[in-house]
DNA sequence: CTCTAACCGAGACGGTACGTCTCGTCTTTTG
DNA sequence: CAAAAGACGAGACGTACCGTCTCGGTTAGAG
């Protein structure tokens, strides 16, 4: 996980270092909050009582409760994304989309919909999830996809882009709405729909 | 809009009549409040004082913060669902994602993005998007798809369920993660890519 | 119980006439509710809903809380002052106190010592207080002081008025502050310390 | 005036040591406002807002508004009991009535009153008067009376409790109720009663 | 035997204060 | 000199009563 907030510069100067113990206590605590009573209960207080740790040592290494809360849920959550490159882009698809319906079930799934939730309201969580989240699945799907026309098995000219919106999109919608379930053929599914289209041939 | 909170059973016996003036001056409050400075400028307290109305009286007839600013949201810019059934549904899928993305634009477009974030901790705000947002445009649309599949323009066996998130869920995850900009003409090339696919024919 | 606020000029003219069943609701309800919960229940409110009433109609006839609350209690609880003056003064002031004592204990002297609480900040109320309840009690103890004097039982020189605060100031100070029962005995160990003082004879 | 809220235990830990600056400054604030608006007057909120506070700093040191304002008000206006025992009971207790009616008299009184009236809804309240001021001033009272008793000045018989309840009680009976001012020379005067009684000799 | 004035219930309304919550900062002592 | 402890100012929350204000519907005596 790089990119993360909660490393800054290694204490250059001699003083009491700082506590590894606190920094692991901190994103425990905020994971355990978060998975039993969602945002609401992981609070800055919440999570500094549970650690065993002030406030303040909180503030110095995250700049807002979003920050603590991201950082905790991916590294408690978040799978290494493995993305084989089989040479069959629907089965390959199909697998990492199934991953992710995986992540989005369950009392994970209902996290990751209120830090969606927050980031609305937080321009930096927004940021972070961007980062960390969206945008490295973005990029290596995009790499599968480009392989993908280069095998000749989609058009040269799709729109990458769009057609990772249409792959991804409905699953944020349905995890964000909960208007139809997040099934597990859904991947399947919405590979086929994307590839292939719904027009007669 | 039906369905609506804040509009509950008209009194049916004596009593003071509601006061219009102050239902009004709420909707209005909230709605200017949640456009100028997003949600986190619309509280109750905010709209009452711009409302010039007291708290109470809000509580009375919204069960939360969340149900005001959807239902002042909406009073004020829910345009009505025009969807033509022209015969060509490609068009008439376009034209009314034209008029969504016109809607996710802008400033009403963030608050739009506010009200789902929410709604990721507030049931009863969640139901209400629900219900008066995403159901209306999916029902109207279920039948626009029938008639097509009917008209023979789409397979009989297309999942039209689906078929709508890969019409509407992208956009939605552009709203919300803003990683690609919500263009006019993304209408036509989503209308296209669900229809047709990416495949080489 | 002349004086009494709750019984405003009779309607001059034509119209509806007041509700007697109202009237005696109302007072029935505060009464109730001064004995079962205090002060602190015999809220407008809460006498409106027990009596079945509106509260515009007790605004009606009485100018605040505190008159329902005091003519409530006095209707229920005042019993009319009998005062015999039987020649001995020792034995009829002892008398009048055992009956004030019997007044201030138990739930009703808990209300009693509530409307004295509540009328230091509501001059209406004090008022009402002094004149239905202080008052005439210290005016039918003149005229036994008084017919004491003139037997040659009290001397000339004593200050009646004091003598009354020496009486009674006592019981209002132990119903107040209850640092000292208001033991049954007290009546009469209170006569005679206010008769006879203290120093050795 | 020892038993006072508003100092718990001094932290004996860490942490932020108790702002004394807020500390005095609510305390200003509340008898500023009990002197100038009365009890009405010194709400929680007023109090914070003067005192450049917030509420939840006023209700971590004291319970209630009853608390802060007893305590404020002791703060300012408690004189310390100075009670000579000269040899001359009824000098001294002259003396002592004397002050107490100075403090009851003008504004200060009015606020006594006023709390007096507050702890009868209030037995936090209650219990702090007690406590504060009416129980010091009966112990020093009862020793003085007691030497007095040595020295042959009072009757061995004398009920002591009683004694201190025809001496003070009357004080509080003319504060609260107002029938009668309460004069300069009354102390002498009530002395005068209490001690000799009103009897012919 | 209608008219009409007052009364009544219901309850909405603006207002004030309540006591609580969480935030992010500040200020000490402890290790 | 960093970390813990925790006090602090800020400000929104949702609730309780207050006293006032419509309403529509009685209820009787005056015309």
């Amino acid at each position: 996980m790089n990119g993360a907030v909660g490393e800054p510069a290694p204490s250059p100067k001699g003083g009491r270092p700082r506590s590894e113990r606190a920094h692991a206590a901190i994103l425990a605590a905020a994971a355990d909050l978060l998975v039993e009573g969602g945002w609401q209960a992981a609070t800055i207080e919440a999570i500094a009582a549970r650690a065993g740790v002030s406030k303040v040592t909180i503030y110095k290494w995250w700049p807002s409760r979003g920050a603590v809360a991201v950082e905790a849920y991916f590294a408690r959550y978040a799978q290494t994304i493995v993305f084989d490159d089989t040479g069959d882009v629907a089965r390959d698809l199909a697998a990492q989309i199934r991953v992710m319906i995986g992540a989005f079930r369950g009392r994970a799934g209902r996290v990751m919909a209120e830090l969606i939730g927050q980031a609305q309201l937080d321009d930096q969580l927004a940021e972070m999830l961007r980062r960390q989240w969206i945008e490295p699945r973005r990029q290596i799907t995009a790499a599968v996809l480009r392989s993908a026309v280069d095998r000749g098995q989609l058009r040269r000219d799709a729109d990458l882009e769009l057609l990772m919106d249409q792959l991804y999109g409905p699953l944020y919608y349905r995890l964000v709405f909960a208007h139809q379930p997040l099934a597990a053929g859904l991947a399947e599914e919405l590979v086929h729909g994307a590839l292939d289209g719904v027009r007669p041939r």
